[in-house]
RNA sequence: UGGGGUAUCGCCAAGCGGUAAGGCACGGGACUUUGACUCCCGCAUUCGUAGGUUCAAAUCCUGCUACCCCAG
């Protein structure tokens, strides 16, 4: 009986996926992993909660039940990277990396450890077959589909992975574990970054940034108010600057970060031109399988800028590391450190990291 | 301390005798495995202040205070 460890959260998609899993008669372990040691604002670790609830399912499954610790791992190949990305004032995706360096790796090395031929986890995406390669696909429910942040696996960290509710809906995920009585179906989705949880996000950096406020600046120049830290702030950003009334009364966003001047740049109106964009340089460009098409030649497919963003067409070529976009239609708050994901139909291709965006043509962008 | 003007929620701003619009900010919620965006709900028993007129005033009158402009 080929055994499978799935990664569980405590949550109601993993739980599903082991569910899943037993029934087809696999021999599966669930694994639970703690990578933050930190009590939340209330001072309740979620961790010990979820922990409580992995037991739970799993007993109620009737699987055995382990928990790892990868906070080391974590702090040095995901947390420590997060934070130097803010201290140069980008806004990273950390999720993106977890998953490369510690879901499937860290957990995937312990998988295989424990003797499993796979690992497993409750993403929402699926894995195919293509001219002989693994795919990733997104998942079924378009909804849900978390493609996005997977973007960054090889084609040799799907392989040994299975994503058992990649071809449900959320609903669907719901109603089974309502019908086998998990005692997590009723559990709300949890966000915030992995492992981390939910939080005041301003409250948090405080703990790990330092404060270094200054003006905030209307494009020509005009004080608005002041800021806490660049580092605080992200692209697009209209909550929690703090700026009402002037100019046409309309909402203040952030339009862009001075890190010279230490002046975080602000405009009024939600559709104000510096926020958007349809040329992007993206770096640490990664594919799934093989890069599409060859170097330095442009293909079109298709981008999301963001989770949960649709599918949007572009014009796309990669050269090395670098990946350069040109939108058909004006992005909005492309930002620096943020992911871009590139898409042939349900086939993520791969991504890279935004560097720089805007609606001029920059250098080296793609020549039509 | 001559003349004129303005004082309504943190900001902008309706109101012109009939019992406080709206926008922004802010707070809460929804959405969401990043950060954001978005959506929904809430948000002045009170109109610089003290009196007066009136059945009734933020709206009219008077004093005071503050600020602005022009004169000095």
């Amino acid at each position: 009986m080929e055994r499978i460890v799935v990664g569980m959260s405590g949550g109601v998609d993993s739980s599903v996926a082991a569910l899943l899993l037993k029934r087809q008669g696999y021999d599966v372990v669930g694994v639970f992993m703690k990578n933050w040691d930190e009590q939340d604002e209330n001072g309740a670790c979620t961790a010990t909660q979820d922990w409580g609830d992995v037991q739970a399912v799993c007993d109620h499954i009737g699987i055995p039940y382990y928990a790892v610790n990868f906070e080391k791992e974590y702090q040095e190949r995901v947390f420590s990277y997060f934070l130097e990305e803010y201290r140069k004032g980008r806004t990273p995706n950390p999720d993106v990396l977890c998953n490369r360096e510690i879901k499937f790796k860290a957990f995937l090395d312990f998988a295989l450890q424990l003797g499993a031929g796979k690992m497993a986890t409750g993403h929402f995406v699926k894995t195919g077959a293509l001219h002989g390669h693994t795919t990733l696909l997104k998942g079924a429910d378009p909804n849900k589909d978390q493609s996005y942040f997977l973007y960054m696996l090889k084609e040799e960290q799907l392989q040994k992975a299975v994503f058992p509710v990649g071809d449900m809906t959320k609903a669907q995920v719901r109603a089974l574990a309502f019908e086998a009585g998990l005692p997590v179906s009723q559990k709300k989705d949890s966000t915030g970054v992995c492992f981390i949880g939910e939080r005041n996000f301003r409250q948090f950096l405080q703990g790990f940034l330092p404060l270094q406020a200054g003006e905030m600046q209307t494009e020509d120049g005009r004080v608005m108010g002041r800021h806490i830290g660049l580092s605080y702030y992200t692209l697009g950003q209209r909550k929690g600057l703090g700026i009402g009334g002037g100019g046409d009364g309309r909402s203040w966003f952030v339009v862009d970060k001075d890190l010279k001047r230490n002046v975080l740049v602000v405009a009024q109106g939600e559709d104000h031109p510096r926020l958007y964009s349809r040329y992007v340089r993206a770096s640490q460009a990664t594919w799934v399988g093989e890069p599409p098409g060859a170097e330095g030649a442009p293909f079109r497919c298709a981008a999301t800028f963001r989770y949960r963003q649709a599918d949007q067409p572009v014009e796309a070529v990669w050269r090395g590391q670098d990946l350069y976009l040109r939108a058909e239609q004006p992005q909005r708050a492309v930002t620096p450190g943020q992911s871009v994901v590139l898409y042939d139909g349900d086939r993520c291709l791969g991504g890279g990291i935004a560097e720089e965006a805007g609606m001029r043509p920059l250098a080296d962008l793609v020549t039509k």
